[in-house]
DNA sequence: GTATATGTATATCATTGATACAGCGATACG
DNA sequence: CGTATCGCTGTATCAATGATATACATATAC
C-alpha cells in the first residue's frame, strides 16, 4: 500500500482542489472530485479540513501566497506612489492569470464575510500610502486613500474577469485616475504645473543653491518635453 | 381548491424566491423553499422557469426594473455630470439597501457570464457621457468614460456589500476622484503644482534615471517645504 | 504490551436540482 | 355535444453532493 506523510496528502488535496477550481474559474467543484485525484476518500478530506469551506480557506490561503509571491518578485524602489502603481498592475495581472483565485479572495460576495487572509495586501497598501503620507504627498487620509484604490483596483479586476476580456487601457486609466484623487494632482494640466514649479525654483534659487536650482530646472524641462 | 391565474403564480415564485434572497443575501436558496412559500411543487417552477437559473434570470430582471425605477425617480436636470453623480449615488444605494438582489445582478463573478439586463443601465450610462462628450466635458472617449464610471461605482459598491459596512466618505471620494479622471478637472483641493510634478517625475523615472529621480524629487519636495 | 493518536475506508444520511409520468381542468374544434 | 389539445400541477424518483457515524489499521508513547 502507497504510503504519504501526513502533510503531503493535505496538500495533494489543496493542489487538486486549485486544480480543480483553475480548470473552472467560478464554477463550483466537488470534494468527492478532489478526493478522486488524490485516490482518496470523503473522510480524509474532512479530517484535514473539517467542511468544504476549511478546505476553501486553504485554497484562498495559498492563493495569497501565490499574489504576494508575485508581487514580492517586485522589489520596492523606495517611492511608494512607483510601488503602488506597480501593486495595481500585479493585482489585476494576478486575477486575470488566475481567475479561479481571485473568485475566491475578492470575488465571493456575501454581506460580512471576507477572507482573513485579505488583510495581509491590505496591510501592505496601508503601508505604502502611510510613507507617500509621510512624504505628504497624500491630499486624503492614508487609510482611506488605500480602500480606494483597493476597491478600484479589485472592480477593475472583477469586471475583466467577468468579461472575459483584458482592458489595460481600462486598468491604467482608473489607476491613474486614482493616484490623481489621492495625491490631490490633475494629471491633465502637469505641464502648466511643471511650468509654474520652473518659475518657482527660479525665483528662489537660494532654497537649493544655483547650482541645483539650474539642474533642476534642467531635469523639469526633460520632463516636460519628453514626456508628453 | 384555490386557483390562481398562471401570471399570478408566476409572480407570486418571483417575489417568494426574491423574499428567501433578501432574507438571505448572499447565500444560496432552495427551490423546495421557494415552492413551500407558495404552496407549490416543484414540477411548477420548472414549467415556468426551466432551470434553477431562469429563476434567477426572472429574479435579476426584476432587480433591474426596481434599480432603473429607483433612478428614474431623479428626473435628469439636463446637466450630464450632475446626472452621473446622482447615478453613481443612487447605484451604491440600491446596492447597500438591496444587497440580495444587487449580489446578483453584479455580485457573480463568473468569466464570460454577465446578465443581459446589465445592459439597460450601462446603456444609460453611456448615453450621459455621450452627452458629456458633446458637451465638450470630457477628456477621454465616452465608451471608455462609462465603463470607468461602472467598475468603480461596483468596486465601491461591493466592497461596502461585503465588509456589511456603509462608507459615504469612500464612496464620494471614489466618484469625485473618477469624474476629475474622465473630465480632466482638478479634484476639488488643488494642491500645489509642486506635487503634481513630484508625481510625474515619480511616474516617469526612466525619463532622467532613478537616482537622479529621487534627487529630484527630495529638491522639490524642499521646494515646496521651504516655501510655503 | 497495552494505549492513545493519526489517518483512512465502508456505509449511510439529508438536501437539492432536475425529470418522467400521469392526471385534471379549460378551451378549441368538428 | 363530444372529443382533443394544451396549460398547469402533483406523485414519485434520480443522481449528485456535503456531511457523518462507525470501524479498522498503523504507529508512536508509556
Amino acid at each position: 500500500m502507497i504510503e504519504h506523510s501526513p502533510a503531503d496528502t493535505r496538500t495533494r488535496l489543496i493542489d487538486a482542489a486549485a486544480d480543480l477550481i483553475a480548470a473552472a474559474p467560478g464554477e463550483d467543484f466537488s470534494l468527492r472530485a478532489v478526493c478522486d485525484a488524490v485516490g482518496v476518500k470523503l473522510p480524509t478530506l474532512y479530517h484535514f479540513f473539517g467542511s468544504k469551506q476549511g478546505l476553501i480557506d486553504a485554497v484562498v490561503e495559498r492563493g495569497f501566497d501565490m499574489y504576494l509571491e508575485a508581487k514580492g518578485a517586485q522589489e520596492p524602489n523606495g517611492d511608494p506612489i512607483h510601488d503602488i502603481r506597480a501593486g495595481w498592475d500585479a493585482h489585476v495581472a494576478f486575477g486575470i492569470a488566475h481567475p479561479g483565485f481571485y473568485t475566491l479572495m475578492y470575488g465571493k460576495v456575501r454581506p460580512g464575510y471576507s477572507p482573513d487572509a485579505q488583510e495581509r495586501p491590505s496591510e501592505l497598501l496601508r503601508g505604502l500610502t502611510a510613507q507617500a503620507a509621510a512624504q505628504g504627498r497624500l491630499a486624503v487620509d492614508p487609510v482611506q486613500a488605500a480602500a480606494h484604490i483597493l476597491v478600484a483596483n479589485i472592480g477593475v479586476t472583477l469586471r475583466q474577469i467577468i468579461l472575459a476580456e483584458r482592458d489595460d487601457a481600462l486598468s491604467a486609466a482608473v489607476r491613474e485616475g486614482v493616484i490623481s484623487a489621492i495625491t490631490g494632482t490633475a494629471p491633465a494640466e502637469t505641464r502648466s504645473a511643471v511650468n509654474a514649479v520652473i518659475e518657482l525654483a527660479s525665483s528662489h534659487p537660494e532654497t537649493l543653491g544655483v547650482a541645483e536650482t539650474a539642474l533642476l530646472i534642467g531635469w523639469l524641462q526633460r520632463l516636460r518635453d519628453e514626456e508628453r
